[in-house]
This record gives structure tokens, sequence and C-alpha cells, in this order.
DNA sequence: CGACCACTTGATGACCGTCAAAGAGTGTGG
DNA sequence: CCACACTCTTTGACGGTCATCAAGTGGTCG
């Protein structure tokens, strides 16, 4: 899990050939669909992976709890990214469906055996683990060093980057988001709210979690604010 | 880098096979050593990562810095630890010598071009990989969510786990373990003084850094304090 | 329209960071 | 070998950032 392919991703990776695997190898892979309803849980931590999963539609968070409910959102899978994918043999994360999601689903059994012969799939594997193993080190530092608008100009810089959109509608709640940063849901709202008031963004119609960037450059400089 | 592999590690991943890479490739792979005094730099975060490194004698520790000093250690590296490895093109980490450290090179050109020929080879990078990223989000997890008495219980349980003697005697400072806890070196000693007081653990001998614990099961209980 | 959920904002407090001082350990040079 | 300098560690006092508790607004959906 934890493949943010999308983000600076090269597209090969970004899709491993669609899944298309069978391409290479000539083995009949079965393609299948699930969609799942908002807060609908797509496997637990400990789980056996049996599974690879892409998001076709919709949006996923993967997180650990601890054991008084405490929480650590590890990533959000938007459109196009590939999740479950570094989980050997048993999840080591829980996945949920944030809003209404399908997913695409691919055996891992399957993509073991042809990785097992073919070079060139356990290299993109390899490298698809890499890239998510980039992500979760960046994603240490924010957490381990960085003040409270620090986190949220680098969760909006991410954001930003990985929609690519005049108007970002984020599909997770501020509860999430926090999860996602090590805060608590009121300090990622009074964060925002802080940086509106700066000019850096703006809350855009009616709708709740609708955030338009105002001023990359200064959304940017403040995720490295102290200098 | 981040490749911890002491940690309940199959000894064939350990040491991918004690860099004897030639012996499957029949390449002349060169083996060279050398030995960092205490605090001197193995290499630069962004640096071209030229070779691949396993400790022989003494630790190290990578970390990334922001612009104002603060600092985030990714991870401590052992004797028998391989890291550097996980850093495709440039480093992603300053790595350096802790103590008077000795390590083993191997060109990362030498181990790529084995790895585009031969599967095994690839699908243990990849299996190194994946072990290297279980660490880091457990981290994050500690990052995210743990206060300053689950963190230093969860880094005393690893370290005794990973030296795996009656008396730890730790390479880092205060300040290390901080930087790799997201904490102050204050916060982390008050940490140890008060499971000292609780008879979890306690110092030994004259010389510092020498930590024995007293109670194991205590002290996993304290890496999940809040029930 | 009403119930519920998400969000914002304020008040308060706790945990941890900062500043400071002193003790303990280590290394070096006379 | 001891003295001195330096680093590392501990402990205390204080303050700030963020968590917690709480209330009220706004949005969504049956």
């Amino acid at each position: 899990m934890f493949l943010r392919t999308t983000r600076n991703s090269k597209p090969h990776i970004n899709t491993l050939d669609d899944f298309g695997i069978a391409s290479h190898s000539g083995a009949a892979v079965s393609l299948n669909e699930i969609t799942y309803r908002k807060g609908t849980e797509v496997y637990g931590e400990k789980e056996p992976a049996e599974y690879v999963y892409q998001v076709k539609k919709g949006a996923v968070r993967t997180y650990k709890l601890l054991s008084d409910g405490r929480r650590q959102i590890g990533a959000f899978h938007l459109v196009g990214d590939i999740f479950g994918l570094a989980d050997d043999d048993a999840h080591r994360f829980t996945a949920e469906a944030i809003i209404e999601t399908t997913l695409r689903l691919i055996k891992r059994q399957t993509l073991e055996t042809v990785a097992e012969t073919n070079n060139l799939i356990t290299r993109e594997l390899l490298s698809m683990a890499t890239l998510n193993l980039k992500h979760v080190e960046d994603h240490m530092l924010l957490l381990g060093r960085k003040d409270s608008v620090e986190r949220v100009a680098a969760f909006l810089v991410e954001m930003d980057e990985r929609v690519a959109s005049q108007v970002m509608a984020l599909p997770m709640t501020r509860r999430d988001i926090a999860d996602y940063l090590g805060l608590t849901l009121e300090t990622v709202s009074r964060a925002l709210s802080k940086m509106r008031r700066a000019g850096l963004l703006d809350f855009v119609g009616s709708t709740q979690r609708k955030i338009i960037i105002l001023d990359r450059a200064r959304l940017r400089a403040a995720e490295f604010q102290r200098q």
C-alpha cells in the first residue's frame, strides 16, 4: 500500500500497464471491479493480502489504529492510484472508501506468479515500492518535525499537485486530514482559517470541502515556514 | 536506505549473500571497505547514489534536515545492516557515522546491471524495500500519534530486539534518539528517568549510554500506554 | 423541514519545547 | 597522571503550541 503513483510518476508505473499484465505473460488475468459505499472497509489490517487494488472512481484512506482509537492515516489514494501492493502476505493498514468508490481488483497470486519469471514486472514492482517509500519518508519528516501550519500547507500542496484542477474538491473530512497530519481536526480547521485570512486560499461555493489556492508560491513557502 | 534488515530478518536478506553477488553473475564485483570517524558524513541528501553500504563495525544515522536545522532521523543502521539501497538515483537522506564505523561498499551500477537480468536478485531487492517500508510505516504511527513515553519505550524495544544482549550499549546520544522520535533531548531524558523510577530499566556502570532492561513485559506495555 | 454531520471558533489546560544550570563522563595535553 | 576543556546528560522553571472541551453555525439528506 501507500502507493502514490499519481504524484510525479512515470505513466507506465502509475498504471502498471493498467493491470494489463496478461499481455506480458499470456496468462488469463481476471479483472474485476467492485464498488464500495462511503465509509466501508476494503480490507483490514493483518488480513491476508489477496488482492491489489486500483482506484477507478472515488477515494480511499489507509490507516493504522492504536488500541485506544488513535488513528494514523498513511495515505490517500485517488483515481488512478494502486494500493495494497507492498503488503506481502498480510495487509499492514486498514483501507476504507472515503466516498463512493469503484476499485479494480487483481489477484495478488497472479501478479506474483508472473513476477516470478518476468524480471520486467518485478522491476516495476520494485520501482513502485521505492516511490511508495519516498512518500512515507517525506511524511515522516512532516510528522516528526513540522508545526501545524507547515503540515496543512504540505497537505494542500500535495493535493494541489495530484488533483491539478482550479478548485480542489477534497473527498476527505477535516478529521481525515488531521489523522493524516498527526493533528486534531480543530487544529487543521484553525490552520486553514489562518491561511484564508492570509490570502493564501479560499473556500469556494456553497458546498464544503472545496478549496481554491490563491497563492501557490506563498503556500509552498508556508510549508517551510520557519527559516 | 532505511534498511533495517537485522530485525526479524531472514539471513539471506540480511546479507544479500554478504554482497557476494559476483557468485551469481560471474561479474567482477569490487569489494571495498572504508572506515569513517565519529561524526563524519558518508553521503549527503540529493547526492548521486553511487554506492550501497553495509555496516561492518559501528553505527550510522540517516536523516533529513529542514532549512532551519530541525532534523528527522529516519533510521539507525547497526552492524550487518545494509543502507543506501532504496535510493534510486539520488540519496534521499544524509548518512553519518555515529561512532567510528567501517562500511563495506558496493557499486550501485554493478548491482543494477546484475538485477537487470537476474530476477532472483531483483526479487531480493524488492523484499528488502518492503521490509524497509514496514519500518517506516510503523514509525509514521509513532511520530503521528504516540506520546513521549510511548515513543521512548518503542525505541528501547526496537533496540533491545536488535542488539539482543543483556546490557544495551547505545552508540547514539540523547539528541539522536530525540531526532529519531520527533522529540527534544530533554524530553527523552525525562522519559528515561521516569521509566527508571518505575523500575523498567536502569543505567549501568560508569559509562554513559548503557541501559539494562529490567522488565521487558512492562516496557512493551508502555509502548501502548493509554488503553 | 428537521435531524445529523461537518466545520468553525472560543476557552482552558496539558504536554512538551525552550532556556538555564549543574553534574557526570570523556578526551587531550602539559 | 592529573587538570582542564568539552560534550553529554539530568533536572528545574517557564512558556507556547496544540489537544481537549464546548457551543454555535452551516451544509446535507432523508
